[in-house]
DNA sequence: TGGTGTGAATGACTTCACAGCC
DNA sequence: GGCTGTGAAGTCATTCACACCA
């Protein structure tokens, strides 16, 4: 992320088997990203693609794309590419996208509501199955279907509805009582767009998403090209101290 | 990232002095972090602060942070630490917010009606001053005192209001056009909310955001937590061929 | 004493290049 | 001939550990 932005790593506390589980970030960051693509040419019909062609699909270099699908179990076939059907249902199997999840999102303000009716979330397997906010004026509100109920029943759901994913769109205040409660309730990813680092537990998965962050992001670059026609650069000022006695 | 997700590098073509521009890519993206925590302190009165604690605000080692800061060129004082304040400008400097960047959005569904109300873009320095959609139900429309115009004007309003940031946010097919549009117009920075990977001349920087990867990663800790448990291991599966011939 | 600034060591990720197989 | 699978090399990022300074 962006990143995104970037998440915390979840690392097993007591994995004796070296199993897919310990696949590098890195790769597992961009499986949604193959399964995506294979996902358009399987729509297109297609039904083997070389490495090269799904590796341009989606930004990536082949070799690299290679070396993630050896990493994770999969392989295709010299001299031919890989079967779009079965590589997007290994990748898919990989992901955990077999079984489907079951999320709630907390906040519901203009982004917390724009995510409850996010068309990409239940096309790729994620059953949004709770709304919870913590203002009367929301409590009550009916999303396409859903019903937002108050915060305070937020634990009952979970337990009750096999909640597993929660979805913090609160303001940065509200962020980390709520996190302690979906992770009291057994929650254990977190997918967060609040403007602050949650505190949790190992073993609790935190993703991070700062819309405004990656604004910033491009900003820097933006400011950079134009500095480098012009004659300002901050790296050759003389260094300020940035501290008083 | 978060989703971050992750974003096209930008590689000047032609930057014959070695400047800010050329930092590290994950010192870039953990500036916006810094500057987040730094804010926070300056709001609650704190005037000085040392690497561990906002290392600790933000998540990374303070080995790291003080790495950051150091290439950055901003310095603290041995002993005493950084001073809030001017840390936080300087940092707002190197990422170019010292002036407003002004912002188009792109696909005004319930994503981007979402992105059009936040907040947070115009509390940190980002000003939302067009906003375009090709849907005729939808032009016309007032969003928070901001008209919502057909995207056929799009071109003209980049050049007249010095539109220097595109957000994305329409369906994946209509992308990549909408990409083109903004490129020809001269926007250099491109923020990309629809699931696809855009394709666009080097100098422009892109990046994307993709909600549904971020629960799919979250997924996958889930998935191989619970298998952490139970026997089934995707790794020590015999391989299957995923071609055929 | 407390905390920065930074070389050196480690680790992670990516690319190269090519052997081997269909 | 074409394409996968993978060691080896290269690049980038993070952490360690400590000299140095207020």
């Amino acid at each position: 992320m962006t990143t995104t932005g970037e998440g915390t790593d979840h690392r097993a506390p007591s994995g004796p088997s070296a199993t897919a589980a310990d696949l590098p970030a890195a790769t597992v960051r961009r499986l949604p990203e193959y399964l995506r693509a294979l996902s358009s040419l399987g729509e297109a019909g297609v039904e083997t693609v070389s490495s090269e062609t799904l590796a341009a699909a989606t930004g990536v270099n082949s070799a690299m794309l290679r070396k993630d699908l050896s990493q994770l179990g999969a392989s295709g076939m010299r001299g031919v590419g890989y079967n779009v059907a079965a590589l997007a249902a290994y990748i898919a199997g990989v992901l955990g996208l077999t079984k489907d999840s079951r999320v709630a999102i907390i906040g519901l303000g203009h982004l917390g509501q724009a995510l409850a009716r996010y068309p990409g979330f239940s096309e790729r397997g994620f059953d949004i199955v709770g709304l919870f906010d913590a203002d009367p004026g929301i409590i009550g509100k009916d999303l396409d279907g859903i019903l937002v109920r108050d915060v305070a029943l937020l634990a009952g759901a979970i337990r009750d509805e096999g909640i597993n994913i929660g979805v913090i769109a609160t303001p940065g205040a509200a962020a980390q009582h709520v996190a302690d409660l979906l992770v009291d309730a057994g929650v254990t990813s977190i997918l967060n767009f609040a403007p602050c680092v949650l505190a949790v537990p190992q073993g609790v998965a935190v993703r991070k998403v700062d819309l405004a962050v990656e604004l910033q992001i491009l900003s820097f670059h933006e400011h950079h090209k134009t500095i480098g026609r012009t004659n300002t650069d901050v790296k050759q000022q003389s260094r300020r101290p940035l501290a008083e006695t």
